[in-house]
DNA sequence: TTCCCTTGTTATGATTGCCTAATTATTTGA
DNA sequence: TCAAATAATTAGGCAATCATAACAAGGGAA
């Protein structure tokens, strides 16, 4: 039962099986393996120790389960990607490949209390564009530089 | 000769040798340490990491140099490193060690695009406040939510 | 049922990056 | 000058994360 802290790759794998659940009922070596760009082992092993910190239910050759700590955790680090992605779309007019990997390596960085403010910014420049108070191509030339 | 993509690791090492060259002139393996909560040993280890990638000139016990390429590389992370502080305190009303913090985890993973995309974010809000569209109360209010 | 294909696991090894302890080199000051 | 203090290096080890190769388990079809 392992207690240091979260790594940033725990934290991704965590994030696979929330994803995986959600979209195929459940989440598979393979599918965890081919979301992360990993082979299939390091996806065994990261479950051991997922278990190990009770993070999921798992026994070999069996399914994957998310305790309720590592829904919680993986719901926490799905939100912070979720607003890095919408920070990188809408405000800084970023989209697609690139930008979904450079979300996915913040996310681990990025502590809930400047997520939070970040999500603020995304929310100012959106009531701007209903408002009228700017147009997104106005704003998408003031970023573009 | 290692010409692998920089780790997070070593672009630490890499701003820390900069930042303490403008600062005392000359980078010690001590200070660098120091900089970045390492021992000393893992300094060394990381010279010789640089060494192999040319970026800097060193020889054990002597000085070490910046090459041509390795400053040209500390200065685009110290670079990000500023982009990403300034965001933070401008428009995320966030600064302090937590602050400093966060930005020093993000700027390993922050693309040249996006950086200078922030930048312009950073230069719009400074704007606001110049030309009193928004006050920096009414926006940190806002920004605190 | 039995063979085959897919999926998953184990065993083992490489790399990175850090550490402590011990050694060597350099600097300082009496 | 030379002994003590400081600085840096080497040696050896540990933890995390990934990989490849080989083996085991499970499911479908003849």
């Amino acid at each position: 039962m392992s207690n240091r802290p979260l790594t940033p790759s725990m934290e991704d794998y965590l994030e696979a099986i929330l994803v995986l659940e959600k979209k195929n009922r459940v989440a598979r070596v393979k599918d965890i393996a081919a979301m992360l760009d990993v082979q299939m082992p390091s996806v065994t092993g990261a479950l051991k120790n997922l278990r190990d910190r009770n993070l999921i239910d798992y026994e070999k050759n069996s399914f994957i389960n998310l305790t309720d700590m590592g829904l919680e955790k993986a719901k926490k680090i799905k939100k912070k990607h979720g607003i890095l992605l919408s920070f990188m779309e809408i405000v800084l007019n970023e989209s697609g490949e690139e930008a979904e990997k450079e979300a996915c390596s913040w996310e681990h960085h990025l502590s809930t209390n400047v997520a939070n403010k970040i999500q603020r910014v995304v929310d100012y420049i959106e009531e701007g564009f209903e408002t009228g108070r700017i147009t997104p191509d106005e704003w998408n030339r003031l970023i573009e530089g």
